[in-house]
RNA sequence: GGCCCGUUCGUCUAUCGGUUAGGACGCCAGGUUUUCAACCUGGAAAGACGAGUUCGAUUCUCGUACGGGCUACCA
């Protein structure tokens, strides 16, 4: 078999949904798991939707979702010109045909079949017209549908579906203003690319039976079909920005790993026996279209953020360090300077078993980030009465001379709280208040470890009034 | 209205006629514990409904209900 080219053809609509997101991985792991092609199409027709702006918005939701694709990206709306050489085309061969009603008498004819319940479906009476008879006025291009028999779509997720061709109206190829309609663009920028499998929504499944037409007119050939069914939001409804994110920018911008986000979006409505974590390398290796299941599949953030979890618990130290100062722009702290990202990185060991995304790491390292004063949150103040300062004076007698490893840190705590007469617990919380400023912080150990002795004991004499 | 598609624990799913219907997230209980987490152990939890085919249906067929899509000179 000759090589796989797949494609995603967002429209241009300044932002990125969710589920155009994980379409877009279905195409890219079918392709690069096939050492095939992955190209990228706007569907930018519709010239009052699209902007620059909008095409940026869609890269660099592919860039952040790491899916890297093959040679230009393809402006559909660039292309009118081919699709109206194939427009022509069709009606030389008189597959195609001149129309002249007008869109009032269209409408007309829909309300009256409407009201007394017959078809919907328009039959232009100038299909079998000869041209010698046509009126110089505005006029489109329809295709000539078959009246009778049935259009088959072989596809390898639906299955085999069949629509009776007297469902298929005599749909619009050209508009009267002589620009190009989706339905053909599709079809002959599909053909042109060489795409072989096109996976995409449900919604277009109907869509595919009025595209074969083209197809077959043309002497095309049919691509594989794959239309997946498409992602609800957690209430079983369409996905809504009143629910949740529904643009992949907004997963980025909360800090979620871009790899856990592929793992969370592949697994949504494909599977792959109980695998349910699981790297590139094996999405790529068992990514195929037969998994797929036929029900839409609703979003659900908790297990998004289970699996963002485990992946930045196996993200080396190097490459996670980076992310997280990519993510630290969209963050409150900005950029980071580089002894801080020294402490970051030392403190890692204890911090990225624990968390679900950068953002609730930053959280968690905040400790790093503060500086003598530290300011004291209420709570956090509430745990440094005079007993506590008493002990933290003690404590830091005992630091001192301390070798600091954590067995040594442990043994002079134990023997701190022992001496005052307390259980350990009643002493992490002042030097925790002291180390932080905060209530919620990595153990008081592994603080001390990544902050060093001079750091430690400079921040216990602080609120010692030292 | 017509046509097309779908329906297994709350959620994502496994099962390709015979299973105590499995796993994961979440939830609940217990454990660990210096806080928050994380982690460990255990538990509750499902075949929409009704017929038919069959020795036997979650699995095959039909119907009903519910959900979704298409039915544009939108994409």
């Amino acid at each position: 078999m000759s090589q796989v080219v797949t494609r995603i053809a967002p429209s241009p609509t300044g932002f990125m949904h969710i589920g155009t997101a994980r379409t877009a991985l279905f195409n890219w792991l079918y392709a690069r798991g096939r050492d095939g092609k992955f190209y990228i199409r706007i569907e930018d027709t519709d010239r009052k939707r699209s902007t620059e702006e909008a095409n940026k918005v869609i890269i660099n939701g592919l860039n952040w979702l790491g899916l890297n694709y093959d040679g230009d990206i393809i402006s559909q709306f660039e292309r009118a010109p081919r699709h109206v050489e194939i427009a022509e085309a069709l009606l030389k061969n008189k597959k195609a045909y001149k129309c002249y009603s007008s869109p009032e008498e269209i409408q007309n004819f829909k309300e009256n079949a409407k009201k007394s319940g017959a078809s919907t479906l328009f039959k232009s009476p100038w299909r079998n017209v000869d041209p010698s008879e046509h009126p110089d006025s505005p006029y489109v291009i329809r295709i000539k549908s078959p009246e009778t028999g049935v259009t088959n779509i072989q596809d390898e997720v639906q299955g085999d579906i069949i629509i009776k061709n007297n469902q298929l109206d005599d749909m619009v190829l050209l508009r009267s203003d002589g620009s190009p309609v989706y339905m053909l663009a599709v079809v002959v920028d599909d053909h042109d690319m060489g795409v072989t499998h096109v996976i995409r929504g449900d919604d277009h499944l109907n869509n595919a039976a009025r595209q074969n037409l083209i197809y077959h007119a043309m002497g095309w050939n049919i691509p594989v079909y794959a239309h997946i069914p498409l992602i609800h939001g957690e209430d079983g409804k369409k996905m809504s920005k009143r629910l949740g994110a529904t643009s992949i920018e907004e997963y980025e911008r909360e800090g979620y790993p871009a790899s856990g986000v592929r793992n969370y979006l592949a697994r949504l409505g494909w599977s792959h026996g109980d695998e349910e974590y699981f790297t590139d390398q094996q999405a790529l290796e068992w990514f195929n279209l037969d998994n797929i299941g036929k029900s839409p599949a609703r979003f659900n953030l908790k297990k998004l953020q289970f699996l963002s979890g485990q992946h930045i618990k196996n993200t080396d130290d190097a490459a996670l360090i980076n992310e997280v100062k990519n993510f630290l722009k969209y963050d409150k702290n900005g950029s980071i300077s580089e002894d801080k990202v020294e402490l970051l990185n030392a403190s890692l060991y204890c911090l990225k078993d624990k968390v679900k995304t950068f953002s609730e790491l930053i959280d968690k390292a905040a400790f790093i980030f503060v500086n003598i004063p530290i300011k004291m949150s209420h709570d956090a103040s509430l745990n440094l009465d005079e007993d506590a300062i008493k002990m933290l004076r003690t404590l830091t007698l005992h630091l001192s001379n301390a070798t600091w490893t954590r067995d040594d840190l442990e043994q002079i705590c134990n023997r701190v709280s022992e001496i005052s007469g307390v259980k350990f617990g009643k002493l992490a919380s002042p030097i925790r208040a002291a180390l932080s400023g905060q209530t919620k912080t990595p153990s008081v150990f592994d603080m001390m470890l990544v902050l060093g002795r001079d750091e430690t004991i400079a921040r216990l004499n602080s609120v010692q009034g030292f």
